[in-house]
DNA sequence: GACCAGGCACATC
DNA sequence: GATGTGCATGGT
């Protein structure tokens, strides 16, 4: 299963959508903390999170870390999750600070492997995080799953009722060329199709993948 | 006033 | 190894 349907599917996504100019924010650390910030949460409270950050001007990984975990709890409350998600903050430059001595360019050295590996081990950032991560603030050829993308492929039968994380990124990571701006955008694209098309109450009218076979069953996703 | 959103860690079976 | 639960805000 694979190439031809899923280059079909980015196909269609591209010619509905166009670029969609991920990762939505300038640096790389502005990039690595929306990644955090935006587990299980609605993008448009992630950015108000940041913005109260940069008006602070202490988007950056010294100030953050130096910074109080109750102030910095406080600054992206409207992001939810605000105490975990300080906590997961701070987890991650704890790491950076003790092993990279605060330099994003050491991560960024690490190789594609390599970084996931030392994302995975921090606690607060899982699998997606670390896929974003590697993929939008380091260029890195990780292909990010997300809800979307498993319910969009769960939806179509491209995989099984069990599949997990793994399953649904090797899929993708075998099937197409390991190019990082085609990961890029594809994630994004899926997003989009995911926000617009397939909730979790399915608007199939008016779909590019509507005259695939599919099923909008909730009881399947 | 439900229901949802670009997850994750942890407990329990 | 699979499944359930807490975490929290603002938008629809």
């Amino acid at each position: 299963m694979g190439r031809q349907i899923l280059q079909d599917i980015y196909d269609r996504l591209y010619r509905r959508f166009g670029p969609q100019h991920w990762w939505p924010g300038q640096t790389t650390f502005e990039i690595i903390v929306g990644a955090i910030l935006t587990q299980n949460t609605n993008w448009g409270n992630v950015e108000k999170a940041i913005n109260n950050l940069k008006r602070a001007g202490l988007l950056t990984p010294e100030k953050l870390h130096t910074l109080d975990i109750a102030e910095l709890a406080d600054l992206i409350r409207l992001a939810g999750y605000y105490n975990i998600k300080a906590a997961r903050l701070k987890s991650f430059l704890n790491r950076l600070f003790e092993k990279f001595d605060g330099n994003l360019d050491r991560l960024s050295n690490l190789s594609t492997d390599q970084l996931r590996e030392e994302l995975l081990s921090i606690k607060g950032v899982g699998p997606e995080t670390a896929d974003s991560i590697s993929l939008y603030a380091f260029n890195k050829p990780a292909f990010t799953v997300d809800a979307y993308t498993a319910r969009i492929l769960g939806r179509h039968r491209l995989t099984e009722p069990g599949a997990g994380y793994e399953d649904i990124r090797m899929l993708f990571e075998s099937a197409l060329p390991q190019e990082i701006q085609l990961y890029n955008e594809y994630h994004a694209l899926l997003v989009r199709l995911g926000k617009e098309y397939c909730k979790t109450k399915p608007l199939c009218k008016g779909c590019p993948l509507e005259d695939l076979p599919h099923d909008v069953n909730p009881e399947v996703y």
